[in-house]
DNA sequence: ATATTGACGAGTG
DNA sequence: GCACTCGCCAATA
Protein backbone atom coordinates (compact mmCIF):
# COMPACT_ATOMS: atom_id res chain seq x y z
CA UNK A 1 0.00 0.00 0.00
CA UNK A 2 1.50 2.57 -1.11
CA UNK A 3 -0.38 5.45 0.38
CA UNK A 4 -2.26 4.83 3.69
CA UNK A 5 -3.94 8.19 3.82
CA UNK A 6 -4.20 10.36 0.70
CA UNK A 7 -5.46 13.76 1.73
CA UNK A 8 -8.58 15.05 0.58
CA UNK A 9 -7.09 18.25 -1.35
CA UNK A 10 -4.92 15.85 -3.22
CA UNK A 11 -7.96 13.32 -4.49
CA UNK A 12 -10.59 16.02 -5.74
CA UNK A 13 -9.64 15.29 -9.86
CA UNK A 14 -7.75 12.17 -9.15
CA UNK A 15 -8.46 9.11 -11.77
CA UNK A 16 -9.60 6.03 -9.92
CA UNK A 17 -7.39 3.83 -12.09
CA UNK A 18 -3.79 3.26 -11.99
CA UNK A 19 -3.40 3.26 -8.36
CA UNK A 20 -2.96 0.21 -5.49
CA UNK A 21 -5.96 -1.45 -4.06
CA UNK A 22 -5.52 1.06 -0.74
CA UNK A 23 -5.41 4.27 -2.61
CA UNK A 24 -8.06 3.52 -4.88
CA UNK A 25 -10.75 2.37 -1.98
CA UNK A 26 -9.02 6.09 -0.02
CA UNK A 27 -10.50 8.09 -3.87
CA UNK A 28 -13.52 6.52 -3.73
CA UNK A 29 -14.56 7.19 0.13
CA UNK A 30 -13.25 10.79 -0.58
CA UNK A 31 -16.27 11.09 -3.10
CA UNK A 32 -18.76 9.64 -0.41
CA UNK A 33 -20.90 12.91 0.42
CA UNK A 34 -21.76 14.23 3.84
CA UNK A 35 -25.08 13.15 5.06
CA UNK A 36 -25.47 9.82 2.81
CA UNK A 37 -23.61 6.25 3.58
CA UNK A 38 -22.15 3.55 1.78
CA UNK A 39 -21.94 -0.08 1.95
CA UNK A 40 -18.03 -1.70 2.32
CA UNK A 41 -19.32 -3.85 -1.07
CA UNK A 42 -20.72 -0.74 -2.71
CA UNK A 43 -17.10 1.04 -1.79
CA UNK A 44 -15.51 -1.80 -2.93
CA UNK A 45 -17.25 -1.37 -6.79
CA UNK A 46 -17.25 2.08 -6.73
CA UNK A 47 -13.42 1.40 -6.25
CA UNK A 48 -13.55 -0.88 -9.27
CA UNK A 49 -12.87 -3.88 -6.86
CA UNK A 50 -15.92 -5.66 -6.99
CA UNK A 51 -16.38 -8.51 -4.30
CA UNK A 52 -13.85 -6.79 -1.83
CA UNK A 53 -16.12 -5.77 0.42
CA UNK A 54 -13.95 -7.54 2.71
CA UNK A 55 -10.76 -5.59 1.98
CA UNK A 56 -12.45 -1.98 2.23
CA UNK A 57 -12.73 -3.50 5.50
CA UNK A 58 -9.17 -4.08 6.32
CA UNK A 59 -8.31 -0.77 4.74
CA UNK A 60 -10.61 1.41 6.75
CA UNK A 61 -9.54 -0.52 9.93
CA UNK A 62 -6.12 1.20 9.92
CA UNK A 63 -6.37 4.40 8.65
CA UNK A 64 -5.04 7.19 11.07
CA UNK A 65 -7.45 8.43 13.70
CA UNK A 66 -6.93 11.88 12.49
CA UNK A 67 -7.86 11.27 8.97
CA UNK A 68 -10.00 13.25 7.13
CA UNK A 69 -11.99 10.92 4.70
CA UNK A 70 -15.08 10.01 5.91
CA UNK A 71 -14.83 6.47 7.21
CA UNK A 72 -18.11 7.02 8.99
CA UNK A 73 -19.89 7.06 6.02
CA UNK A 74 -19.58 2.90 5.60
CA UNK A 75 -21.82 0.77 7.26
CA UNK A 76 -22.56 -2.79 6.23
CA UNK A 77 -24.90 -4.46 3.97
CA UNK A 78 -27.60 -4.26 6.51
CA UNK A 79 -27.10 -0.69 7.32
CA UNK A 80 -25.50 -1.66 10.73
CA UNK A 81 -22.50 -0.39 12.11
CA UNK A 82 -19.86 -2.82 11.78
CA UNK A 83 -17.24 -1.94 14.37
CA UNK A 84 -16.48 -2.68 17.81
CA UNK A 85 -16.45 -0.46 20.72
CA UNK A 86 -15.02 2.39 21.28
CA UNK A 87 -15.08 2.91 17.21
CA UNK A 88 -19.21 2.32 17.31
CA UNK A 89 -20.04 5.65 19.50
CA UNK A 90 -17.29 6.91 17.58
CA UNK A 91 -19.25 6.24 13.80
CA UNK A 92 -22.66 6.85 15.56
CA UNK A 93 -22.13 9.96 16.74
CA UNK A 94 -20.72 11.04 13.37
CA UNK A 95 -23.23 10.22 11.63
CA UNK A 96 -25.91 11.69 13.69
CA UNK A 97 -24.01 14.96 13.43
CA UNK A 98 -24.72 14.44 9.78
CA UNK A 99 -28.52 14.12 10.17
CA UNK A 100 -28.14 10.34 9.81
CA UNK A 101 -30.38 9.08 12.43
CA UNK A 102 -30.10 4.67 13.52
CA UNK A 103 -33.28 3.46 13.96
CA UNK A 104 -33.12 0.15 16.27
CA UNK A 105 -29.32 0.08 15.42
CA UNK A 106 -29.75 0.43 11.35
CA UNK A 107 -29.37 3.35 8.97
CA UNK A 108 -32.16 3.45 6.48
CA UNK A 109 -30.13 2.86 3.45
CA UNK A 110 -33.47 3.34 1.12
CA UNK A 111 -32.89 6.98 2.70
CA UNK A 112 -29.33 7.49 2.90
CA UNK A 113 -27.57 5.34 1.01
CA UNK A 114 -25.64 7.37 -1.79
CA UNK A 115 -25.46 6.38 -5.54
CA UNK A 116 -23.78 8.40 -7.97
C1' DA B 1 4.86 -20.76 -0.63
C1' DT B 2 1.00 -21.98 2.60
C1' DA B 3 -2.16 -20.74 6.19
C1' DT B 4 -4.82 -17.59 8.74
C1' DT B 5 -7.49 -13.45 9.33
C1' DG B 6 -11.21 -10.23 9.13
C1' DA B 7 -14.86 -2.64 10.09
C1' DC B 8 -18.04 -8.29 4.50
C1' DG B 9 -22.17 -10.37 2.05
C1' DA B 10 -25.61 -13.62 0.32
C1' DG B 11 -28.08 -17.63 1.32
C1' DT B 12 -30.32 -21.00 4.47
C1' DG B 13 -33.03 -22.96 8.35
C1' DG C 1 -34.68 -11.50 13.59
C1' DC C 2 -30.76 -14.81 14.84
C1' DA C 3 -27.22 -18.18 14.05
C1' DC C 4 -24.45 -20.53 10.71
C1' DT C 5 -22.17 -21.72 6.49
C1' DC C 6 -19.71 -20.60 2.50
C1' DG C 7 -17.50 -17.65 -0.88
C1' DC C 8 -14.62 -13.79 -1.36
C1' DC C 9 -9.76 -11.50 -1.53
C1' DA C 10 -5.71 -8.94 -0.21
C1' DA C 11 -2.98 -8.30 3.85
C1' DT C 12 -0.34 -10.79 7.46
C1' DA C 13 1.91 -14.23 9.75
Amino acid sequence: MARPDLQLSHLQHEKIEGHDATSRICLALAHVPPGRVVTYGGLAELAGLPRAARLVGQTLRKLPKDTKLPWHRVVNAQGRISIPEPGYQRQKRRLEDEGITLVRGKVDLERFRWQP
